[in-house]
DNA sequence: CAAATTTCAGTTCCACTGAGATGG
DNA sequence: CCCATCTCAGTGAAACTGAAATTT
């Protein structure tokens, strides 16, 4: 080998789509074991977090607020209604509709997840200083902000 | 509603994790269109790149590069090489390796990816300033480099 | 023998599409 | 009639695992 058998391309490394890419892979694997310890997945967090904080809310506005497909909410609450960590129940004023609340279990499992996940941003974090770490949170919310005029696909 | 319809979890609004991957999700779409117009994928854009840079390696070496799994290497390569981009070869030296090699047709395929790339990243960071862009690139790359003292899955 | 390479078959997570049924 | 909601079935990219065959 001439080269070192493992340097990525020069010309990746200079693009940021591929450090975004890369970045969020390596928090992926660490969210997933977090989460894997409480036998959780992403999808399921986010909608706990929706749940937590905002109130019972129909599915649908639970996949505008969580940016999960409308298909992916109705599967990962099933997955959490086998778990009694929320309910369903018809809402009354439109037949359409299933208001979701979170149930007790389920407010603790989502404490139990956030504990990890606060873990998990001092591990991806850890060669920034608290400064540069909300700088990058600030840009990377200003880029976000610019491609929600209208939210993900929830076009 | 009580509440606006679409607004995250401030919880989520303020975990770097969810910002990179959110960021992340927005630039897969953008590349994901860019590589279909060339009638293409993430996998052979970084494949070509690694060869057109570093010139005939190994599949195992690619792999390494490029961090693609060994496994989907192999798929992708049978792609490329179904359209005569690149050609593999048997390693004299070494009569388990396959030798690959970028074929110039592969070469203009990769300029035309590269193209496209460019203008990716213009639309991704529109909102950022040249400056703020440098920072984000360093930033983003000393996080990678502290976790990769050893690359992604070639652990 | 152990280790590396290529390949195949299969899994998981996440994002998404299409269509049907019900109801507003 | 049109639109929203919930559900089911399925697709596809990306990262990954396990195991077999060959060679070093």
């Amino acid at each position: 080998m001439t080269t070192a058998d493992d340097a990525p391309p020069a010309r990746l490394l200079e693009l940021p789509t591929w450090l975004i890419s890369q970045t969020s892979v390596h928090a992926h694997r660490l969210l997933a074991e977090a989460f894997a310890e409480a036998g959780s997945r992403g999808y399921h967090y986010r909608l706990l977090a929706a749940l937590v904080e905002y109130g019972p809310a129909s599915q649908a506005t639970l996949g505008r607020r969580t940016g999960i497909d409308r298909s992916d909410v109705v599967a990962a609450l099933n997955d959490l209604a086998d778990r009694d960590l929320i309910e369903r129940s018809p809402d009354p004023s439109d037949r359409r509709r299933n208001i979701v609340t979170v149930t007790s279990a389920g407010r603790e499992h989502y404490r139990r997840l956030d504990t990890g996940l606060t873990g998990v941003q001092e591990e991806l974090l850890a060669p920034l200083s608290a400064a540069e770490r909300e700088q990058l949170v600030q840009m990377l919310a200003r880029v976000l902000e610019h491609h929600s005029g209208r939210t993900p696909r929830a076009v």
